[in-house]
DNA sequence: TAAACTTTGCAATTGAGTTGCAGTATATTC
DNA sequence: GAATATACTGCAACTCAATTGCAAAGTTTA
């Protein structure tokens, strides 16, 4: 079985045409990736249907996505173990100039204070700046 | 003369009357507002008016912006002496379910290590999950 | 005052995201 | 295996926040 395979197992979704294709794309690519580049990636692939691959990766967490602050969501594929709970959260980095999105694996976030009675469920970290090609 | 005025003769940004009357609306809410939230609150003024003060008000560092993954960008007047500077930015919390977004002024976002040649400019952080009158 | 520049209101456009629906594929039941 | 139920897909249409072009109104400068 091929990754993109196991993968879709392993968090219980059923391994259609389309998401296959779809977390190949995600897998093959380094970077978070948005629906316009899957979509110009699988030139084949309905745009609507790979929104709502998406959409259940997301839902089953084969996936997260990330807020850049670009106009479009990115999407990259969970690290292994990750369940997008508070403590698998990372940082992102947007790059202003190469509008590319990094995911920043290497250090999680802290624990942040919050005031009393306010529970944190999930988070969106985007460090915007120049990255090392651009800079 | 009134604190929006000070705070625009500060800030080098010509006091019109669109930009005194959205600058005051948001001295008057304690949490950062959408440009929907401010075109229902100045029921007379302009959406693209409005709009253009809130791209002004950004680039002269009067206010800076929350992107929270609201579909809705929301603006906050910047505390005093803040200059938009890394060192300045702060944590943002979004309640996923009133909707409300809240900077969180107490605690500076802490310094992240970047991979060798990234250069931060500028940060969106948003924790979300349910705010005190939610949780 | 006249010219130059800035700001504003209105209408129209953009574009990412989302949805309804009918056709196709896949799974389940008989 | 055929009939039925369920899940998935492609297409077209729609939503809605953000953005822009433009001309009128207001302000500053010469
Ligand atoms: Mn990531
Ligand atoms: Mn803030
Ligand atoms: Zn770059
Ligand atoms: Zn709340």
């Amino acid at each position: 079985m091929e990754k993109a395979e196991e993968i879709l197992k392993i968090k219980d979704v059923n391994p259609t045409a389309v998401r296959i294709l779809v977390l190949r794309y995600l897998l093959e690519h380094l970077k978070p990736q948005s629906l316009k580049d899957i979509e110009k990636g699988l030139m084949h692939t309905d745009r609507s249907s790979i929104f709502r691959s998406l959409k259940t990766f997301e839902e089953k967490k084969v996936v997260h996505s990330i807020e850049d602050g670009s106009g479009m969501i990115k999407y990259a594929v969970c690290p292994t173990g990750c369940n997008c709970d508070p403590q698998d959260l990372h940082y992102h980095f947007y790059c202003t100039k190469c509008s590319y999105t990094y995911c920043l694996l290497d250090n999680p976030i802290p624990i942040i204070k919050l005031p009393q009675n306010f529970k944190m469920q999930r988070a969106n970290m985007v460090v915007k700046g120049l990255c090392n090609k651009c800079s």
